[in-house]
DNA sequence: GTGTCTGCAAAGTCTTTGCACCATA
DNA sequence: TATGGTGCAAAGACTTTGCAGACAC
């Protein structure tokens, strides 16, 4: 695992090749800046499918640039979070979760939530009827109470095959 | 507002008459017992239309039976989570809201949350067009993965009517 | 050079746990 | 009377804030 020190910082770029262009754009677009921490925290959003932790993005992101903390991790997030860029998730276990705008969309799931173990299934069943009905539904719901629509979750709570096999 | 003192407690049960009858059952069909300071609870629950916080319900319940605990409280939503009594939601606030299933049930809606001011909109249209959607994905769900779903939340996020005129 | 960003330490908030006492069935 | 249940205080977990120094543009 390459990692970056402070001393390479004005000669390499993290990730530099691996990251997509546009997200120093549009940091500065919305007057904010491409730091170092920022796209280390970007790479490893970018390469996982699963649902991080703040945490577990810090544990991943300090391996590629050791000098990172955690409070910047939790301002990260919550800067992308506010950007429309980052999805944020409560699975009930007491920690926010995260996913990467542009992941979920290009892997449109929804999850079952296991409410004994704690386990997240992420399912991809049902998203063309789910889609039309969530466009007619965004559609009206945005006109009735004039809410701009930017996101939405759907979760299923229940008890998962190992837990109701288990009791 | 009538009150409950430790002294009173062998002679009034609060809210007699105003609590339906199955609530006592409930506990001890699962080995628990039914106490006052659950009664209370159960009386501010049943109560309100809002999504109380675990500090709300506390501050209902306390004037109705000052002794009670905020450890009660949360003892007791988790139980009530736990026997699948009462929904459990997260706006992202940071606290956990709850809402009684029964009234859940009576009162079907989802919500969407306005992710700058946290605002939080009940609404109940679509329901018709959406529960023949959820019926088949629980249905396909639940048969798929083996997972007994038993709950299940919905939720827009976005930019409300006033955030949208105050930018 | 200026305004933003960062890491550290400390504080804040919500929630859970340990324990001795009390109440329900 | 035997289990649960309760309140208090303290601890725990996650997240936010204050601040001085560092960095991007």
């Amino acid at each position: 695992m390459e990692t970056i020190t402070n001393k390479q910082r004005k000669v390499n770029m993290p990730g530099r090749g691996m990251m997509s262009p546009g997200w120093g754009g549009k940091f500065r677009g919305c007057g904010y800046r491409m730091t170092l921490p920022r796209q280390a925290i970007l790479n490893v959003l970018q390469k996982t499918k699963k649902h991080l932790s703040a945490e577990d993005v810090y544990m991943e992101a300090h391996k590629i640039f050791p000098h990172l903390g955690l409070t910047t991790v939790y301002r990260t997030l919550e800067l992308l979070t506010d950007m429309g860029e980052l999805n944020k998730f409560d699975f009930g276990d007491g920690r926010a979760r995260y996913e990467l705008m542009e992941i979920s969309e290009e892997d449109h799931h929804h999850h079952l939530v296991c409410t004994k173990c704690k386990r997240i299934i992420n399912y991809s069943d049902f998203v063309d009827e789910e889609l039309e009905f969530l466009k007619r539904a965004e559609k009206g719901l945005s006109k009735k109470y004039n809410f701009e629509i930017n996101n939405h979750i759907i979760q299923f709570y229940g008890v998962c095959d190992k837990c109701k096999k288990s009791k």
